[in-house]
RNA sequence: GGUUCCUUCGUCUAAUGGUUAGGACAGGAGAUUCUCAGUCUCUAAAUAGGGGUUCGAUUCCCCUAGGAACUACCA
C-alpha cells in the first residue's frame, strides 16, 4: 500500500517551529517512501480561527518549499481538504454512532460541567471528568430537553471495562485502561462542529491516511482514537508519534523561550534551508556525524527508523550557526536581493533602488557575507555607508597601546600614505605594508595606525575591513571623513 | 492528584553485550588577520542512581529519582 501522510494544522496561530517540524517529517517521509503528502486544514475551532493564520500556513510552507500533493488550493480526489467545508460529513457519522448506540446526546450546560469540575477538584475526587449524566436519557427526557431549546452535543460512550492498545512505530505498544480514558468525550459540539477527535479520525480514514505522524502530545488520545476507529469498524492506521520540541528549560517550546513563529525567523533573515536543516535534526539524525542536509537530500534519505523517542531542546545558537554557514554558501546575487528589503526598511536606499544603489549593495555582499548570522545584520554592518555619524569620543580613535599624539600622527601620515597610494592605484597589500612600516616607526602596533583611520572612515570601532570600506564608500567621501577626523583630533 | 511517555557531554546526537564512549553547537586556550567576525589548532565535558541477568552492560530486565505531555463544547 502506498504511503499517504498528512500535515493537519489548525489555523489558530502562526506556524511555529514545532508545527513545521511535524510538517517536514511527514513531507520527507512521503517523499522518501514514494508516497503522498497531504495538507488538511483543521479549522473546527471557529473561536480561535483567523484568516491570518491560514495565510501564514500557506506562505510558510511555500517559503520552505514544501509542496503538498493533495490539499487546499491544489485539490485532490478526497477533498475538500478544509474541515469547515466538510461539516455535513462529521454530523452524519456522529449521528450514525448515536443510532448504533455507541454515542449519545448530552444536554449538560457548560455551567453544570464547570460546577462538576470544581466539585471534583475540591473533593479531590478520584473520578475525574464527565459523570455520564446524560448517558441513559429516555426518549421522553430527551424530548423534554429538546423542547427547552437546548442544543445537545454528541458524546462517545467509552467502555468502563477493559483496555485499549495501539502500536506506535517509535514508542512500541501503548496501552491505557478504558476507565482512564477521558470519560465520554464530545464528538460533535453544540454548534454542530466536530471536535478534533471526531474530525481527525473521520478524515484520516476517508482520505486513506496510512501513517499518522504527529507530536507526542497526542499520545494520551491515541487509545481514544482507536476506540473511534473500532466504533466505525475502520482499520487503524500506523501511528508514529514524534518527539516534542522543547525550550531551554525542558518545557514545550513557546513564546517565552524566544521566537517560535517561522515568520519571525524569516523576518530576521534566516534562510529556509537553515531552518529546514536544523529543525530536522532535532528528533532525527542520519548517522550522528552528517550536519549539512539539503531538502533534496532529506527527501531521499529520511527514514522513520531514525526518529528518536526523547524530546529535544531547540538551540537558537546552533540555528544561528547553521544560518551563518548557509549564508556563506549562498549565491552572492541571492544574498544581495535578500539584503535589499532590510536596507530599504532602514531608509538606507530608496524603495525602488537605483542602478547605482543596487551596484553598491552588490559590492557589499562579499565583505559582509561571512560576518552575518542573519541577513538583518547587514543593517548594522553597512550603516556607515548610508548614514554619516562621526564618532565624537576621541578615546575611541586611540588603539590599545597608543596615545593621542601617536593617533594624530597615524591619522595625518597614515592618511597621506593611504590616499596617495590609492590615488596612484597601488595594491592594497602594498599600502598595507607601508602603513605597517609607519606603525613600527611610531612604535605602536599595526592597529595603532589602522584603528584611528578605520574609526574615522567607518564611524565605528567595529567595522568591515578598511580597504573594503573605502572602496564601498568611494574615495572622495572616505577622504572627507578622514580630513574631518584629523581636524577633530588636532583640537584635542 | 491521575494517566502515559522519556533519560549518553551544558545542548543536538553517534555507537556497541567487550571502544581511549565518536561528531557538531555552545564554552575555554592558542594561532592568524587592520577592529569585529571568520578561519585553523588544541582543550574540557556524558552513559541519572540502585539492584539484577551475564565471563562482561552504557546497551537486556526491575526498582527509585528526575523531567515532560495529557487530563476543555482547543487542537
Amino acid at each position: 500500500m502506498d504511503v499517504r501522510v498528512r500535515y493537519a494544522p489548525s489555523p489558530t496561530g502562526l506556524q511555529h517551529i514545532g508545527g513545521i517540524r511535524t510538517a517536514l517529517f511527514n513531507y520527507f517521509f512521503a517523499r522518501s517512501s514514494g508516497g503522498k503528502f497531504i495538507l488538511r486544514v483543521e479549522d473546527t475551532d471557529r473561536e480561535r480561527y483567523s484568516d491570518e493564520s491560514l495565510e501564514d500556513l500557506y506562505s510558510t510552507l511555500d517559503w520552505l518549499g514544501i509542496k503538498w500533493d493533495e490539499g487546499p488550493v491544489v485539490g485532490g480526489p478526497y477533498g475538500p481538504y478544509i474541515q469547515s467545508e466538510r461539516f455535513d460529513i462529521y454530523k452524519k457519522y456522529a449521528e450514525q454512532l448515536v443510532k448504533e448506540g455507541k454515542a449519545y446526546y448530552c444536554y449538560c450546560t457548560p455551567e453544570r460541567l464547570e460546577a462538576l469540575r470544581e466539585e471534583q477538584v475540591r473533593t479531590k475526587s478520584e473520578y475525574q471528568g464527565y459523570d455520564r449524566h446524560c448517558a441513559n436519557l429516555t426518549e421522553e427526557e430527551r424530548a423534554e430537553l429538546e423542547k427547552k431549546g437546548i442544543k445537545p452535543v454528541i458524546r462517545l460512550k467509552v467502555p468502563t471495562e477493559g483496555k485499549t492498545t495501539f502500536h506506535d512505530v517509535i514508542m512500541g505498544d501503548i496501552t491505557r485502561k478504558n476507565k482512564d480514558i477521558s470519560p465520554d468525550p464530545i464528538l460533535l459540539k453544540s454548534d454542530g462542529f466536530p471536535t478534533y477527535h471526531l474530525a481527525n479520525v473521520i478524515d484520516d480514514h476517508l482520505m486513506g491516511i496510512t501513517h499518522i505522524m504527529r507530536a507526542q502530545e497526542w499520545i494520551p488520545s491515541g487509545p481514544l482514537h482507536v476506540l473511534l476507529y473500532q466504533a466505525f469498524g475502520w482499520e487503524v492506521p500506523t501511528y508514529c508519534h514524534l518527539p516534542m520540541v522543547m525550550g531551554k528549560d525542558g518545557q514545550k517550546l513557546s513564546k517565552r523561550h524566544g521566537s517560535t513563529a517561522v515568520r519571525e525567523f524569516r523576518e530576521k533573515g534566516y534562510l529556509p534551508e537553515a531552518i529546514i536543516n536544523y529543525v530536522t535534526l532535532v528528533g532525527w539524525s542520519l548517522d550522528g556525524s552528517t550536519e549539512f542536509l539539503s531538502k533534496e537530500q532529506l527527501e531521499k534519505c529520511f527514514r522513520m527508523e531514525n526518529i528518536h523517542k526523547n524530546p529535544g531542546k531547540f538551540d537558537y545558537k546552533k540555528l544561528d550557526w547553521f544560518n551563518s554557514q548557509y549564508i556563506r554558501m549562498a549565491d552572492d546575487g541571492r544574498i544581495a536581493s535578500l539584503m535589499m528589503p532590510y536596507l530599504i526598511k532602514a531608509g538606507y536606499i530608496s524603495s525602488t533602488p537605483t542602478a547605482e544603489e543596487e551596484e553598491k549593495v552588490r559590492k557589499l555582499v562579499k565583505p559582509a557575507k561571512e560576518r552575518m548570522k542573519v541577513i538583518s545584520d547587514i543593517v548594522d554592518l553597512s550603516k556607515f555607508l548610508f548614514v554619516d555619524e562621526p564618532v565624537e569620543d576621541p578615546e575611541m580613535y586611540i588603539a590599545k597601546g597608543s596615545d593621542i599624539e601617536k593617533t594624530r600622527k597615524a591619522l595625518e601620515r597614515g592618511g597621506d600614505i593611504l590616499f596617495k597610494g590609492l590615488e596612484e592605484g597601488k595594491a592594497d597589500e602594498k599600502i598595507e605594508e607601508e602603513l605597517c612600516a609607519l606603525s613600527s616607526e611610531l612604535e605602536i602596533k599595526v592597529n595603532g595606525v589602522f584603528q584611528p583611520i578605520r574609526v574615522a572612515i567607518t564611524n565605528s570601532q567595529v567595522s568591515l575591513p578598511l580597504f573594503d570600506s573605502i572602496s564601498l564608500l568611494g574615495l572622495d567621501e572616505a577622504k572627507r571623513r578622514l580630513e574631518r577626523a584629523k581636524e577633530f583630533i588636532k583640537e584635542k
